[in-house]
DNA sequence: CTGAAAGCGCTTACAG
DNA sequence: CTGAAAGCGCTTACAG
């Protein structure tokens, strides 16, 4: 115990605590020396001040919150580091939450948050407008991470699915691929739907007349592989595949190999994430590439903002591009 | 604004701010029908204490930090989620500083933590006693998490490293091996230096007569190529090759197959970490797990213990076991 | 059981 | 520039 004060400060250089607080704030309203003597005695006692005290009466926490679902590795780790970055730059200190599947967990989350941080960044499929309004108060800044939400008066952070599929398809058809197959994600998955409409939209562009085939996938492994072994019974057979996460397309790999299929003689694979497997399978996968460290840094960015400025009422949504990762699993890097 | 508080529960519930207090934390002092009528009174009024308020008075966070260096991936959001999840069960709150490599990052990042934190997870390889003693408050529950510290007077929790290596290098012995190979981790990396030890004492005690080979690595995929490379030129070669770490090991494959070398016919290989790569590449790689997520609830979970009773002076020691995972890379599942 | 009051450590008008 | 004082929202002896 016995951790020094701003009391002890201000007996140890003779000042009142006022002195001590403006000085140990910026310093303006002292003289420089007498700031500088406050501040050497402080020094001296290693005088740190208490967090809790500034912050019930500044009313800020200099905290922000990160509410996380269940994520895979990966994304979460990359995702976690570019808040973490972002925040020290800013100064905040970053409380997280994570391995949320419930909403009712989520909710808890949140609400044990209250009064904790000065912002909350949120990334979970489950959290739409109405939970919003439920368990936060009108007021708290808020950014919301790859979230279908619209108009909720939160600002809205999304990664460009829809593009990155858009380009991934042009390059598939640039190459000289017609009959090209689309495994999707889980059903109501938000990632999954942006995908699957950047691939309609490509293929509508640059294919039209070229058939379009949609197998089920539920971005697991196994779903990828049950869908390449459809594909490599399929007549005529698609001449690329383009899974909505690269996991499924690992699954496709696995099937084609047992298939008798070659890749990418016999067919292309194509996936979604660009997650380290995606460099070691067999061949190395091609992909579209998220730039997850940005997301969190730019989310942060965005919260830290708000926190300055609360929100000029027009809520801002952005997005953030995808690049495209050209490997052996297509065949020669055609652009 | 105009959060309502323990002032406005008072009025609404028509008692003193004493007794509000009092309902909200347990109950006791309080008829159950004076709680009742309160605690009623604070969900119609949506009542949240004020953590700060709290926090100022009771000298108590219900928070925990923990500070991780740069990690990669898997490791770090499986360490993440277990101490996540345990400090949920205990209804902490988790303040998150990572991706420190520098000492002056780390200390700076301890003591903003200052006030915020009732306790500590430490898992840094630059962290020392001398940086404890330096940047901590005596009184600090501290937790480390894979460090080479001693008699800190602080908890230490270690994963079997050694244990680990030791089974591996067994099983290897056990499945006819002989000319064992070990690749290293970083000169001064205390989890190499444990791996190697247990690679030696398993030598040791299993095949006290065969040679010893151990060539240096830095976990980097690329060393452990080049120590494929240089393997495989060797003559007498090593039947089996044991890498301090998946990364390496996937090198070594890499520089068989270039050096024609069949895995697990002509060489034997084996890591350390199971990342998920292990199972993906070509033959799946036996390796040893760590369970990460047992590592993080685990170090949480002793925190918390140390939160209550405050540490009967003897700072304990604890490990975490392995598992040998065994796949085709080392050939038949011998065991 | 219940309440009045002190006090946690800070910041910030308000005087001087 | 400097200080005395109020007050942030809570908890907890201390009386009754």
């Amino acid at each position: 115990m016995a951790a020094t004060t701003i009391k002890d400060v201000a007996r140890e250089a003779k000042v009142s605590v006022a002195s001590v607080s403006r000085a140990m704030n910026g310093g303006s309203g002292v003289t420089a020396e007498t700031s500088l003597r406050i501040r050497q005695a402080a020094e001296r006692l290693q005088y740190i001040p208490h967090a809790a005290a500034r912050m019930l009466i500044t009313r800020r926490t200099r905290t922000v919150g990160a509410l996380l679902p269940d994520l895979y590795g990966e994304f979460f780790s990359e995702l976690i580091r570019g808040i973490d970055l972002a925040a020290r730059a800013h100064g905040l200190h970053l409380l997280v939450s994570s391995s949320h599947d419930g909403v009712e967990e989520a909710a808890a989350a949140v609400r044990s948050m209250q009064g904790r941080v000065d912002g909350l960044l949120i990334l979970s499929e489950r959290v739409d407008a109405a939970f919003l309004r439920a368990n936060l108060p009108r007021d708290l800044p808020v950014v919301l991470l790859n979230s279908p939400v619209r108009n909720s008066g939160h600002a809205v952070l999304n990664v460009d699915n829809r593009g990155g599929a858009f380009a991934m398809v042009r390059h598939l058809i640039q190459a000289g691929h017609r009959n090209i197959a689309f495994i999707s994600g889980p059903a109501g998955n938000f990632d999954s739907r942006q995908r699957l409409k950047g691939y309609r939209a490509a293929m509508a562009r640059y294919a039209p007349d070229a058939p379009l085939t949609v197998l089920d996938g539920d971005f697991i492994e196994e779903s990828g592989y049950r869908a390449g072994l459809q594909l490599a019974a399929m007549t005529p057979r698609p001449t690329a595949v383009f899974a909505a996460n690269d996991m499924m397309a690992v699954g496709c790999l696995a099937a084609f190999k047992e298939a008798g299929l070659r890749v990418p003689e016999d067919i292309a694979v194509a996936g979604f994430d660009d997650i380290p497997i995606a460099r070691y399978v067999n061949p190395p996968l091609t992909t579209v590439r998220v730039r997850i460290v940005d997301l969190g840094r730019s989310a942060l960015e965005q919260l830290a903002e708000l926190l300055q400025r609360p929100e000029p009422s027009s809520a801002s949504a952005q997005t953030l591009g995808c690049e495209i990762v050209v490997r052996d699993s297509c065949g020669a890097s055609v652009t």
